[in-house]
DNA sequence: TCTGGGGTCCTAGGACCC
DNA sequence: TCTGGGGTCCTAGGACCC
């Protein structure tokens, strides 16, 4: 029939119920679902405070839903905890998540998916652990309350994709946190989602287009011409097709290479930047920072970019949102040619805008040689914690590198201190702040 | 949504090569 | 040199994710 030629297995997408926020909560020995609790980061550039995690009860009790995300939206209320974020805390919460998950399947086929969620290839294991696979996800579940007080929502499905559409558009609107979607019941549970961007992989602009192909089901998307859907967006459009009908035929063992891996820093500016002197101090600190992290990586880079976005008011009067321009370089991790590269994509390409935003990202990356050993960097510690170091290195696969890297103390100068410690651009909880 | 930050992937069009 | 064809690589821009 239909499906019979579709690989079968039992995937599960876990993952944790307002993560930092939870964890914040359990630090206090206080419970994440009795707890009105934010985690707020305060940065200079966030202009009074941006809303990283929300704990259940206050979206409930305040009715903070998921797009509250500035400080001026939040109540003023003594019973709502605000705290801090502990960026490098949260990395060390996954990493002991992610060692429970390997009591429940093999390291090949467990895939750290990002910060909070995580994908296993329970069909080889799940019938250890209970009789049906939702028993299965109830014993992870109880495992992970149990260690680490964290509650956790399983998305269960017979590939990767019905895993992650199940967590998302399903498991967290039942009682037990966690919902199923397999083959048979994607007419009953898929097609019938009409909020287009409810889904993974549809955001705004593409649930637009597809409303102007008359499109506002996933079973209108189901029953649409393949052909037209390519015609209209290319290779997305028969991903598009492929999702609608629940069909994914990734294996989990079978990691994908990544065809372009890139690293790079960028920032809003605390205010608009109107002086080529200032705004090259940034770019000189935010290229330095970069070239700080590829040697920390131990990696080249031979191409440099440098994206600059304008003020509002800039944008309106030059028609563009700013630039991006790229140039080759000679593989390096230096700070010199890096900042010197930045600087000429700037000098050439800037015309005198106000600018509000910078980002310098590296690619074409290679591995430095031997010289570049950094004596102070234990590499043989790595070498024997291999599986912690498995784990680190897909999530920096995944997610870049930067999700497990705290960029402190090294950089140069100016406001670049401020932010050195920050992780993922939050504070990172460390010590020396 | 008047600006968080770090990533990946896709595509059209141009440069260049044989 | 008034217009070959096929291929690769690169870039800028767009879109999405967490």
């Amino acid at each position: 029939m239909l499906y019979d030629n579709e690989p079968r297995g039992v995937y599960f997408l876990i993952d944790n119920k307002s993560f930092y926020a939870s964890i914040e909560c359990t630090t206090r020995g206080l419970n994440p679902l009795k707890t009105a609790l934010v985690v707020m980061s305060d940065q200079a550039n966030t202009n009074g405070g941006l809303i990283l995690a929300t704990s259940p009860l206050a979206k409930q009790r305040y009715g903070l839903q998921a797009n509250v995300s500035r400080q001026r939206d939040l109540p003023q209320d003594d019973r709502l905890l605000v705290v801090p974020p502990r960026m490098t805390l949260y990395i060390q919460r996954n990493l002991a998540i992610n060692a429970i998950f390997r009591r429940f399947t093999a390291p090949a086929t467990l895939w750290p998916y990002s910060i909070d969620e995580s994908i296993l290839d329970m069909t080889a294991t799940w019938r250890l652990f209970g009789t049906t696979p939702r028993a299965a996800a109830q014993c992870i579940q109880r495992t992970v309350q149990d260690e680490l007080g964290l509650y956790t929502t399983i998305g269960i499905g017979e590939n990767p994709l019905q895993a992650k559409l199940a967590l998302d558009l399903l498991a967290k609107h039942t009682p037990d946190l966690i919902g199923s979607l397999s083959f048979d019941s994607i007419p009953e549970k898929l097609w019938t989602i009409t909020t287009l961007t409810d889904v993974w992989s549809i955001a705004h602009r593409t649930a637009k287009r597809l409303r102007r192909l008359h499109i506002t089901s996933l079973y209108a998307l189901a029953h649409t011409d393949p052909a037209v859907l390519k015609v209209e967006f290319g290779l997305i459009g028969t991903q598009l097709f492929a999702l609608s009908w629940g069909i994914d035929r990734s294996q989990l063992a079978v990691r994908p290479v990544t065809r372009a891996p890139s690293l790079g820093n960028s920032q809003v500016l605390p205010r608009d930047y109107a002086e080529a002197a200032q705004i090259e101090v940034v770019i000189k600190e935010i290229a330095e920072q970069v070239a700080a992290r590829l040697r920390h990586h131990r990696q080249q880079a031979g191409t440099l970019s440098l994206s600059i976005g304008f003020s509002y008011a800039a944008s309106e009067t030059t028609g563009r949102t700013g630039f991006s321009h790229a140039m080759r370089i000679p593989p390096t991790d230096q700070n010199g040619p890096l900042v010197a590269a930045a600087l000429t994509l700037f000098h050439t390409h800037w015309h005198g805008e106000v600018i509000r935003n910078i980002a310098i990202t590296t690619s074409h990356l290679s591995a430095a040689t031997g010289e570049q050993l950094n004596l102070f960097e234990p590499v043989r510690t790595q070498l024997h914690r291999t599986d912690l170091a498995r784990v680190t290195d897909e999530i920096r696969t995944r997610f870049g590198f930067t999700k497990l890297v705290y960029a402190k103390s090294k950089l140069l100068g100016g406001t670049a201190i401020n932010r050195a410690s920050l992780v993922g651009g939050h504070n990172g909880g460390n010590a020396y702040e």
